[in-house]
DNA sequence: GTCTATACACCGATAGAC
DNA sequence: GTCTATCGGTGTATAGAC
């Protein structure tokens, strides 16, 4: 049912998902969905949490055996990221972008976000990335790219391929040594005035 | 009349404007608006117009004195395009993300805005900046930061700060001298395997 | 150019039978 | 749980009088 939601939602749009075509795609009239949600606003709470929890699941698998290499272990995260959220512009909408005016998920929902961007917050700690600023810096790059993606070249690679040289930029202004040991400690990074 | 679009726009959501509110806003009944426009997408068409011509603007007095010296060059405009983009976000939505499901501009409309790309990177290109790739990763860059900003903390400053940080970390890893010339040669940019 | 009137389709949501 | 019927509302767009 929340798949055929996605299905629609993919198809005609995040914000033109209707309940009746939700309905008819499971077979079903509109208001027996009622059943299931208690509103339409509750289908979109039920998808963002899903597309959080996915997200947790992919980076699960992936961040358990990164390198220890901080190099390659950001641009393996990297391109698990962009390559999950750029394959579902709908999904990326609901999940990082104010597409549907009002809409504040649920602390239920809200709460697979934030494991997953802790997941990705311990996984730079262990690597030798400590400071809010570093991943914040690190989410607008990585988010750029996926946003550039698919609004300017969807279904191509023009942004794709600059991954890694994206995540190279970021590790080389970081300024730790690039040891693969957790406990890098140099820290020349440039302050902003 | 744009401007009452615009405001609807800001107020209820890019894809929530109707001609019913756009029409009372200025007085008039919904089935006049067809005087000025042919339709609903010719209104988005019209805005989407105008939003990047209203950049292109601010982008000629912003540039038009830049320092020849490149990182301060760059994190001038940075700061410009930043300010611009985070001010109206009904309008980034229109001009940078697939909002509303089908929506092409027109050629005419769309003209604006491949000027506005075209003086970004003959500005960046006056600067030494020369490169497809580098264009399109300051675009994802500072794109980024913009769309960090409205989606994760909305009014506040949080990636705002990091403008002049991500500028440095660029210039860093574009590797050119950083003299103010407009001929820099030294390149020395990593390549991605 | 702007109006009234209206067509036609669609929306989210509720009531109540089964 | 699912249905039919329906409510009250919205939407874009057109016809034709003024």
């Amino acid at each position: 049912m929340l798949a055929a939601a996605w299905a629609v939602a993919r198809e005609q749009g995040l914000a033109q998902l209707t309940l009746r075509e939700v309905a008819e795609r499971v077979g079903m009239r509109a208001p027996s969905l009622y059943s299931h949600f208690a509103s339409k606003n509750a289908i979109y709470d039920a998808m963002y949490a899903q597309a959080w929890t996915e997200l947790l699941e992919v980076g699960a698998d992936s961040y358990e055996n990164l390198p220890s290499e901080l190099r390659e272990a950001l641009r393996m995260m990297a391109h698990t990221y962009f390559d999950f959220a750029v394959s579902d512009l709908a999904r990326n909408q609901l999940m990082n972008q104010r597409t549907l005016p009002g809409f504040e998920p649920t602390p239920e929902s809200y709460a697979p976000a934030v494991s997953a961007l802790r997941m990705l917050s311990d996984t730079l700690e262990q690597h030798g990335v400590r400071g809010q600023e570093d991943v914040d810096l690190y989410v607008a790059l990585i988010g750029g790219l996926v946003d550039s993606q698919l609004a300017n070249d969807p279904g191509g690679d023009r942004w794709e391929r600059l991954v890694d040289r994206a995540v190279d930029m970021y590790v080389d202004n970081l300024g730790i040594e690039d040891t693969g040991d957790a406990d890098a400690i140099t820290d020349r990074r440039r302050e902003a005035p």
